[in-house]
DNA sequence: TGCATGATGTTCT
DNA sequence: GAACATCATGCAC
């Protein structure tokens, strides 16, 4: 339970480059607040991008009009479509000017997980509902229409709350990205160990074009 | 149990 | 026209 229902993560947290910012939002928790309900994870697996210097940033070749949240203030959501039926979350770190940002991976549903399950019914009761960055947004709740809101912000849709240190800070190990074609050398993946539900180490396998 | 492939829409070159 | 920060499914062993 929140000690402060008001309470939420000060945008100076975020005002800094994503690498620092990503083991520092393991164990906040990411609420969502929509007509159906509430639903709150705990943010269990991360990863950092850091704007124009980093290959894999969507922001690597400049601004454009989907990655123009990224380059606003701090403490907004930059949320996209990918593979033509997922969405991502990402939170935009850094003051405005800089494409920098946390790809929300994985969380562990803390409340509202009756609505979760209902938008994600699945049958594996040990399965993490939120295992992977499409299922996240999808138990949550969350679609392009969250693009750019305020996640430091009470009225949002989305919100963005310090974690319990009750979590005692559990073990926080890096690794390569996931699914990214460039700057797999880079460890910014961040996640809780101890964590069975975090994705994966998948490494970068060319899509096999169909060439007949 | 594990790997490999297909699906699907938006965005950028 | 091609790529993509993914997930679910099918088949093999």
């Amino acid at each position: 339970m929140p000690e402060q229902p008001g309470e939420l993560l000060p945008r100076e947290f975020l005002a800094r480059p994503a690498p620092e910012v990503a083991p520092g939002l393991l164990g906040c928790v990411l609420e969502s607040e929509t007509d159906e309900g509430i639903v709150a994870v705990t943010l269990t697996e991360v990863e950092a991008y850091n704007g124009e210097e980093d290959p894999a940033s969507h922001a690597y070749r400049g601004q454009t009009a989907r990655n123009a949240v990224m380059y606003g203030p701090p403490g907004y959501a930059y949320v996209y479509f990918t593979y033509g039926m997922h969405f991502c979350v990402n939170v935009v770190c850094m003051p405005p000017g800089t494409a920098s940002a946390v790809l929300l991976r994985a969380g562990q549903v803390v409340a509202g997980e009756e609505l979760a399950r209902r938008r994600r019914p699945v049958d594996g009761p040990a399965r993490n509902l939120a295992r992977g960055p499409a299922r996240l947004c999808q138990a949550l709740g969350i679609t392009r229409a969250l693009n750019g809101v305020d996640l430091c912000a009470q009225a949002s849709p989305l919100r963005l709350r310090p974690g319990t240190r009750s979590e005692e800070k559990n073990s926080i190990d890096t690794g390569p990205r996931v699914g990214v074609s460039q700057g797999a050398d880079v460890p910014w993946r961040f996640w809780l160990d101890g964590e069975p539900s975090v994705s994966a180490y998948r490494p970068w396998v060319p899509k096999r074009r169909a060439r007949t």
